[in-house]
DNA sequence: CAGTGGTCTAGACCACGCA
DNA sequence: GCGTGGTCTAGACCACTGC
């Protein structure tokens, strides 16, 4: 009667190592503060380092810590508060908006943009790269897809491609009369470039925002950006910019 | 020079044989079909089983497949869109909403919740379970925090928990005037009671969607939504309703 | 009971960052 | 060159589903 039940269903082993981690993390780790290496834990939980791996692919995934090859594992400070919904209304590029523009290409979108787009099969339209930085951290990296219809005063002597054409493809965007706009989120894996630019291997996890913008009785542009999922939360600020205070008694390294 | 350059920069296995299915699942597969199991898929493609999982694991995360142990791997269907921002302003429960409640309990929130709420530490608050339901698929799971403070008239002669109790709950918070409400989405993995609700494994792949509802200055009520990351696609309607439409080619089963 | 995906092991080698 | 995390293997057993 007094005996306790021990795995009577008996939890994964990195289930519960995932707990037993992440209760450590709360009480004896600070953020930025090393870890033991991935053989040196396993060891000392007496698991093989595929099970320690599985505990801790999960807590990366939450947010809880952070990987790099050659360098070890650290606890990873709280997620940061991305605003996403906040600027209603605007065109990319508005004046003060949380993006730079670094590059600019004609390129064919792919299948699932140009079927938004309404663009033929095939179709090329202006792709502007953009990426976004908060805290000093590069938290996404954004594609925007502007159709050349969007944009028919688009100057020729601006350069073809680079930065300048980026800009110069935001300014002729800033005169149409934006109608609407219209957000999904979804979770999705990193491609080979988002992931380089976010410094992330490919595939890790990120949540792709799909905005579309609407002008002239018509879709103008769509923007596909990809955050970090791991250091993001994206914030929805239907009231006017109040920000979120997370975790306060966690401190900082 | 007719030499085409393979693996110059190896590609992990497990990458390229994501891409090699994709592209199968695009062209040779249609929704709802079976895979071969992943024991024979794995000598098909001279791989381990652990590799061929790897690759399987991404194309889950992202909504391409979806496997049941037991059963077997399934391609999915498209993401459905679930429309999280488009009634503004509204209290959980107004009229035609999407959620329903299954039930309540009046418990200490965990730590994160309480923050929010500016509780004090260790307080109960009533807890309302909801769940959501769309196009025949459970596809949310919802905790509404609601503190004793913001149902000051909540009758004692309605059943002290369940279903019944929970729409008491709901029904005193309309009788509130709410301000204003703020959101934010991150990705979680699921705790062992969402994913029993959700027919996923404990630590599936989530989106938490943390919603915070005013009114007379301060935070009224609090709500922790997961989605099934794997089939869900927030869209955050601020053009009034306009739905996606994805991937129209496809064709159900 | 047979077949599926889920967990776990004990190794090996590789790619990367840094001193 | 050394130590880190990332990839990969070839097995084993377990938990669940459906017949």
């Amino acid at each position: 009667m007094g005996t306790t039940q021990l795995e009577s269903v008996p939890e994964p082993k990195y289930w519960h190592l995932k707990t037993v981690l992440s209760e450590a993390l709360d009480s004896e780790f600070s953020v930025g503060e090393i870890l033991p290496n991935e053989r040196d834990l396993a060891a000392r939980f007496g698991v093989a380092r595929a099970t320690l791996r599985q505990a801790l692919e999960q807590l990366e995934l939450e947010g809880r810590l952070q990987r790099r090859r050659g360098v070890g594992t650290t606890v990873a400070p709280p997620r940061v508060g991305v605003a996403v919904g906040s600027e209603q209304h605007t065109w990319p590029g508005a004046a003060g908006d949380a993006w730079q523009a670094t590059d600019c290409t004609v390129a064919a979108p792919p299948a699932s943009v140009a079927g938004i787009l309404e663009t033929a099969h095939g179709e090329q339209v202006h792709t502007v790269r953009r990426s976004r930085v908060t805290h000093g951290q590069q938290v996404a990296a954004e594609l925007l897809y502007v159709p050349a219809s969007s944009v028919p005063d688009l100057s020729a002597i601006d350069a073809p491609s680079g930065a300048a054409r980026a800009r110069a493809v935001l300014r002729e965007l800033q005169r149409l009369d934006l109608e609407n706009q219209d957000r999904a989120v979804e979770l999705g894996s990193a491609r080979a470039d988002d992931a380089k630019e976010l410094d992330r291997l490919p595939g890790a996890p990120v949540l792709v925002v799909t905005t579309r913008f609407f002008a002239e009785g018509r879709t103008a542009a769509v923007s596909v950006a990809t955050y970090r999922a791991d250091t993001c939360r994206l914030t929805f600020g239907d009231s006017g910019g109040v920000e979120i205070h997370h975790d306060p008694e966690r401190r900082a390294s």
